[in-house]
DNA sequence: TTGTAAGCGTTATCAA
DNA sequence: TTGATAACGCTTACAA
């Protein structure tokens, strides 16, 4: 019972294994009363269909896709950048028949990249010493980021965009500056404020081994800002209570700075959450930026523009081997600006 | 290039397969040293390790549990609800080795539920005609609501949540109410407004198709709130968005309620959002309810709690035979009274 | 410690 | 229209 195979069928109905495969997927190959005969009996043995794991093997390709997330799959549903990027490449896939598999880190010794069933990967932002393990099963791998030895990527010149996000603090007479930063590293300690130097120091290692992925933003940002009185905090992931948690830090010190440059949307509006729970105002008190533009953004955060669906829309079409030639794709972004800005408090 | 097997390996090398496959999977039992030899040369040879589809057919299992979402794969990513259950269903398959995998309803005439390789199924709330799919299938199904013929689910009393809500509005002295349901279906027209007994005719045919899979929920709202002025109105699913959308529908016609039930907090908020941009102030001039508790209902939102998170869990232990007898879970949900609603205005 | 044989369940090819 | 044969790439059981 549920074991049943074609050869069962076969065998009782004494026809070929063929001729049973051929009921299911070649209709055209066999005469309808026999095909009929054919699907009512396998139905009353219990027969499930054409076994999909086989099916597989010997078509070569699963129609499936991995996605390669490092934090622990979890963590992918509380980022909404992620979840936005994931929507669009969903579609792009379904569309194509093909589906998403959600590939974690493992836990144990075993390495989930190697016992997938895919046709491919996509390495999801902060998963960046994946790459070296997708390669590892010679399938097709595309990024969120510019990586070398992928084959493609789909990003925004990340450093353009940190700098017009610091270019804009500046200009708004901002000279004491907290810049939150998205800390992936489950075994550094989270929330600690650190002169940006040695914070460079420190990403710069996280970077080299291909764990810190944004990088490029982060270096466009406090070149930006260079000159001024600059603090960093790292936060714990990219999600509003993170954010919450960061501003905490910031706020509960004397000193206080008049901006608050959070490198994504989720930290920022946690950010802003924190300063209206202690009565700060927003854009007039104390500026704060993001990054993406999320959805929720549009209430009044001050951002950076990115077409997070059309990313995955594309990772999905240079998967799928749609796009023409160009595997390296580089995004437009855009300064937003909005009500939780203003010039710095004098 | 990129097509060497273990044969092929085994072949140039002298040994048997079986020698290589051990060289692989059971390092004891074979010496150190030719072992080396072994993954040195296969390595040289471009082989990138077993081949995880082969593999997976010949154990019998492939770690991959199967999430079918018939409204198309992204649009789970904009239900929170969804997102919060999913994170906890990961949670407890990653922590056993086991991967997601997301199944959309397929585009063409192939239903993808025959063709993944899966070791069973979730079937998320609104995905009850893929139970009939997934059963066919023959592989262990379970669901996010109660239902006949799965092996198992789990789920809170909805039609008692829903007198509740229902009741706590009563008492309020509320009397005339719209409710907002959430639509499923996108053959029917959405955002038309009904008269509660139309509306349930038309429920109970989704039901019996096994498609409208809130009507426990709906059926307790609308019989709490019997011999009131009730009003519905169908939603284009559960989101922000969709609850946006349902309010202007209210708000803008002549003869406004004084209280809007919403069976989603999603829709609850959108319609939180509508009031706010019309100048209502929620709680004081019409009263607004939803239905889950996410953490955005925390600002304010009058809602029912019921533990997401725990459910997404609970049905990945299910699935992978790790609780005991009990098959059939129901939780405990509770009525949360925030700032959202209050007495009727006089 | 290493090798041999026999599938796992399906589909492509080519012959009948 | 139907059937026999040979893969697809691997691992379990058992023998050497």
């Amino acid at each position: 019972m549920g074991k049943v195979t074609m050869r069962d069928i076969a065998q009782v109905m004494g026809v070929s294994v063929m001729t049973v495969s051929n009921a299911f997927n070649r209709p055209d190959q066999l005469s309808a009363e026999l095909r009929g005969r054919i699907l009512a009996r396998a139905a009353k043995m219990g027969y499930t269909g054409p076994n999909a794991v086989a099916r597989q093997l010997r078509e070569g390709r699963t129609r499936v896709f991995g996605v390669v997330v490092t934090q622990g799959v979890e963590r992918v549903f509380e980022d909404p950048y992620q979840v936005i990027l994931l929507g669009g490449l969903a579609a792009e896939l379904e569309a194509a028949g093909a589906n998403i598999l959600l590939v974690g880190t493992g836990h144990d010794d075993v390495d989930p990249m190697m016992r997938v069933g895919v046709d491919g990967f996509v390495g999801m932002c902060t998963t960046h010493p994946m790459a070296a393990a997708a390669s590892r099963r010679g399938l097709p791998l595309v990024t969120t980021d510019p990586m070398d030895g992928v084959d493609g990527w789909v990003s925004i010149d990340d450093r353009q965009a940190g700098l017009a996000i610091a270019d804009h603090v500046r200009r708004l007479g901002h000279r004491r500056v907290t810049v939150v930063v998205e800390q992936t590293v489950p075994e550094h300690p989270c929330m600690v404020v650190q002169q940006p130097d040695h914070l460079l120091d420190l990403l710069q290692v996280l970077q080299a081994d291909g764990i810190y992925d944004v990088w490029p933003r982060t270096l466009g940002v406090l070149e930006g800002l260079e000159g001024l009185d600059v603090d960093v905090v790292c936060s714990a992931g990219s999600s509003c209570r993170a954010g919450r948690e960061a501003a905490a830090v910031v706020m509960d010190r004397q000193d206080r700075p008049t901006a608050v440059v959070a490198l994504s949307d989720a930290l920022a509006l946690g950010v802003l959450d924190a300063l209206r729970e202690r009565g700060v105002v927003p854009g007039r008190d104390v500026s704060v930026t993001g990054f993406d533009d999320l959805p929720d953004a549009a209430a009044g955060l001050t951002t950076i523009r990115q077409p997070i669906r059309d990313k995955g829309r594309l990772l999905g079409q240079l998967l799928l081997g749609q796009t023409g030639g160009e595997r390296h794709i580089v995004l437009d972004h855009e300064l937003v600006v909005r009500s939780s800005t203003g010039p710095a408090p004098r």
